[in-house]
DNA sequence: ACTCGCCTGTAATATTTGTCACATAATGAA
DNA sequence: TTCATTATGTGACAAATATTACAGGCGAGT
């Protein structure tokens, strides 16, 4: 499905030609939509101020299709973004073509890329884009602001998710700066057999490459190393789980 | 002045014999120190609140002498800090004893750490340690949310706060993985010459090392190769600036 | 079948960073 | 002064990572 089918986003060109969302209509919410937005933020469904519910009544939603350009490196953004479904993944990139993922925000997060620019008016130092079909629900700021001066449900929650992207930053940088990149696709290895729980990965060279921000010669070679070790096995465009000890070793830094 | 010195703090003694404060008792608020914790905090002199004046009432300050390590990777927190007085260093290190710098929170800004621990009960992934004297107040968990409910200055210092350290660990995920130590050191040097607004540096090697995340040959070398190079200056501990083009030229990374 | 655009394998090489092992010098305390 | 401490200079090296340049394979379309 092509963004421009969609005919309640506004879509720009980028030089790739990557449609980039440019957030401002949308649709208002119908009872489905109402549904699936108090799913995915139960602690929300409580407020009861009353300009909190007209500010949902005047809520927009937007879906995009997998890989929409969300936000671009020092776009302004004028409403505060929830995510009710899909994933966006934020990342840095060089004009080299090197990308770095910084994190993701899933189905019941809020976009705190967007905050930072309600509140500092600072730039962004990251893009974001849809993996999956996502759908967001737009608030102007006003409304926020009043949601933080009357829930304290809503303040724990824009609480929590800053100070958890803060945390998540923070140990970032420090596999960065203290880890090698072997130990860090180990672990990556690890956590992606681990939450989707199987022993098949459909995951590129490239794709790895880019989730941790080196090259794909460089995560070929470490991969080839583990298959060496009798860790996993290589095929096209996916990966197999064959001991989750060596793994193991090879996450804790006990490789060869 | 040692730390023991000092009977409102509890001080526990690490492997390397560096006192540790643990955050707990401490002197109610004269007058002066009232005084100066309102400009430091001149936002939150507005808040009218009842609870939060009694909060205000009970606060206690803390006065630090300088290399005090405030918190040690997984030490809980009770209490929600604001800086008055001095700045503190917020650092990674490993066994290795190689250190990086996070950032540092100064007078008039508030200790996003403590934050962490006291909303997700997550534990922190980092150091801190005062640089100067430093003096705090510690205002108790429930105030905390009272003053985050009944005053938009108190949220506003919160989140802007909040997410301006998001920035920062961003920008410096960015540095990190795309940038050559070489750039990074350059544009370390400018910022502390600029802000300063001085020619003489004083700074070890190891302390840019420590900074920087790498170790002190490295930082030797490159140093060497930027005096070779006319930019500046090498003394003992300290560093004079001979030509800010240059410094500007390998900011930008037309070195060579 | 054929082409074209990915994905993967591989090797050689360059560059960058880290490590080790010292020597030397400046500083300040005893 | 003497001594210990700290800061620095340096050279040889090892290790990690990036770069370049391919070759071949797979799959989707035509």
């Amino acid at each position: 499905m092509l963004p421009d089918e969609n005919p309640s986003l506004r879509v720009a060109a980028t030089g790739e030609g990557i449609p980039i969302i440019m957030m401002s209509d949308g649709e208002n919410l119908d009872v489905t939509q109402r549904k699936s937005w108090e799913t995915a933020f139960p602690a929300l469904s409580s407020i009861t101020d009353p300009v909190w519910l007209e500010a949902l009544q005047s809520a927009k939603e937007q879906t995009m299709p997998p890989k929409t350009v969300v936000i671009r490196n020092n776009d302004p953004c004028r409403n505060f973004l929830l995510v009710t479904q899909g994933t966006i993944r934020v990342y840095q990139s060089t004009e080299a073509g090197r990308e770095h993922i910084l994190y993701r925000t899933q189905a019941g997060e809020i976009c705190i890329l967007t905050l930072q620019n309600l509140l500092a008016g600072t730039a962004y130092s990251a893009e974001a884009i849809t993996e999956d079909e996502v759908k967001v629900v737009g608030i102007p700021a006003e409304y926020f602001q009043r949601a933080m001066a009357q829930s304290e449900d809503f303040r724990n929650l824009i609480l929590s998710t800053l100070s958890q992207r803060l945390n998540d930053m923070m140990q970032l940088v420090e596999q960065v700066t203290f880890q090698g990149l072997d130990l860090r696709l180990a672990c990556m290895l690890g956590q992606l057999f681990g939450q989707r729980d199987t022993n098949v990965l459909q995951i590129t060279h490239q794709e790895l490459a880019n989730a941790l921000g080196t090259t794909r010669e460089v995560i070929s070679r470490l991969l080839k190393e583990f298959e060496r070790m009798g860790c996993i096995q290589l095929r096209r465009g996916e990966i197999d789980l064959l001991s989750w000890e060596v793994l193991e070793r090879l996450t804790h830094g006990q490789g060869t």
